[in-house]
DNA sequence: CGTACCTTTGAACGACATCAAAAGTTGTGG
DNA sequence: CCACAACTTTTGATGTCGTTCAAAGGTACG
């Protein structure tokens, strides 16, 4: 047996995000069209930078493996994590060729990321309907996912925001929904973080936790987040369908319209 | 001269949207492909929906004339609008074939728009590559103005999110940034929906509204905008770019990133 | 084992919400 | 063209959820 190491494309195939993101649904040969401008996967520390607001991005990344947090600073210096990266996100794709980025991708954990350079991606996209099909329905669920945020922020309270937000994690993380009582993953989120993505204070984020873990919802210290009641859980984020008169006929928001696209 | 009325792809040379949007920047034969396709152009009156949240959206929209809102429905009865859609903006896009809508699109005037039938968009879209990157481009810009929606609800304080909100909407209608003193345009919207854009009580934004006119900012009294100083109007928003040292060297989220396109 | 950071808890404050009522505006039909 | 009803906007008084400030535990890591 031949000890040498992968090439680049042959290791697509064993790759941990061969089903997840942009290339769940592609064929092998799409596959391999991708692993073929695949510049390389680097594994990069907790805290670095995969890019910085203000600045090019000059690859697009898959996250094979750790958390990132997307992040933009505000004029007055308030951070705002606009959403996560978990395994098999797409990230960097801009709104304009050569757009400055609007926030910054941070890495929470170790990360593996799969880098593809810009220019050469780009042109594949331009010569492959598939991926770049694929890509515009990822985009699409970003959108979906960020006016999912823009609703949780805008209209519910902090536990209602924080337990929508665990709920949106496990889900990402786990790819099932909904829990079950006792479930657990890893969230490697600080209260600070947890904070910056539902507008609210790390202090008044330790008070919610500390009302869902009394009142037996679910339980977060840091890293553990554990499912207590599932039911209680569904409910203080809004996933209760429950169909108003006033509601002008319409049916309560599709929860995770996203589901099968990550 | 024939007075023979236009066949639908002949319009199309003539459309308000043919310099916006998803046709801005495609070729006359990507238009004629379009064309094809095209179910067909109609007036719609105030108050009506282009499409429901909770039920399946048979067309992509193009909004050749009016505005539109995009308004979610939570759990508990609030309302939010998540976007709105101007002249030019494209609608319908779902990160996964045959979802339900997440929310709601209603007119907010008198709509023009143009139909694209589901099923026929998407079997051209997977036929033609620049149609199909367009889109992809499109989805991406409908991505960072969530994210720039969210950091401004996340992120500001009411006075700050209403003239964001009101410079948004300037550019948008205007294609033009920043505004001088003097600009009116037209925004038809209610205190109560400038409320629901903004996370805010009708009450809440009639008060800011209030200061922004005695401060000589801005004046609204629906439906007319006028920008009285824009640097105020500027700084107000938040576009103000000034670099913090805690902010790790990043640069201010890029105002408006989805300019050229709408 | 000490330093730096994160989390928890309490007390006081404030921005925006809520409640209520008056004034203004729009649309409709007589 | 007026009168009336329905809705929107304005303003004041009061209430509250989440913030701010401060300080005391925890916890992780060199």
């Amino acid at each position: 047996m031949s000890l040498r190491p992968l090439r680049p494309w042959e290791s697509c195939a064993i790759c941990p995000a061969r089903r997840l993101g942009l290339c769940a649904q592609l064929a092998a040969d799409d596959i391999t069209a991708l692993a073929e401008i695949k510049r390389n996967v680097r594994v990069v520390s907790a805290a670095s930078f995969l890019y910085r607001q203000g600045e090019p991005c000059h690859d697009y990344i898959i996250v094979l493996a750790g958390w990132v947090m997307l992040r933009a600073v505000l004029e007055d210096g308030s951070k705002h994590i606009l959403d996560f990266a978990v395994p098999g996100t797409f990230l960097g794709l801009h709104p304009i060729p050569g757009a400055l980025s609007s926030h910054s991708a941070e890495c929470l954990t170790s990360v593996t990321a799969c880098l593809l350079a810009r220019a050469r991606f780009d042109h594949l996209v331009s010569r492959n309907i598939t991926i770049c099909s694929r890509l515009a329905q990822l985009a699409a669920a970003h959108e979906a996912r960020a006016q999912d945020h823009l609703a949780n922020i805008g209209g519910r309270d902090a536990r209602g925001r924080v337990a929508h937000l665990m709920s949106e994690l496990f889900f990402r993380v786990q790819r099932k929904f909904p829990p079950v009582a006792g479930d657990v993953i890893s969230v490697p989120l600080s209260l600070e973080q947890i904070g910056q993505a539902t507008s609210l204070t790390s202090v008044h984020v330790s008070r919610v936790l500390r009302r869902l873990r009394e009142e037996r919802v679910l339980s977060f210290r840091k890293p553990r987040l554990e499912i207590l009641d599932p039911d209680a859980l569904l409910k203080a984020a809004g996933f209760e369908g429950h169909l108003e008169s006033w509601c002008e006929g319409s049916l309560p928001r599709s929860v995770f319209a996203e589901r099968p696209i990550m």
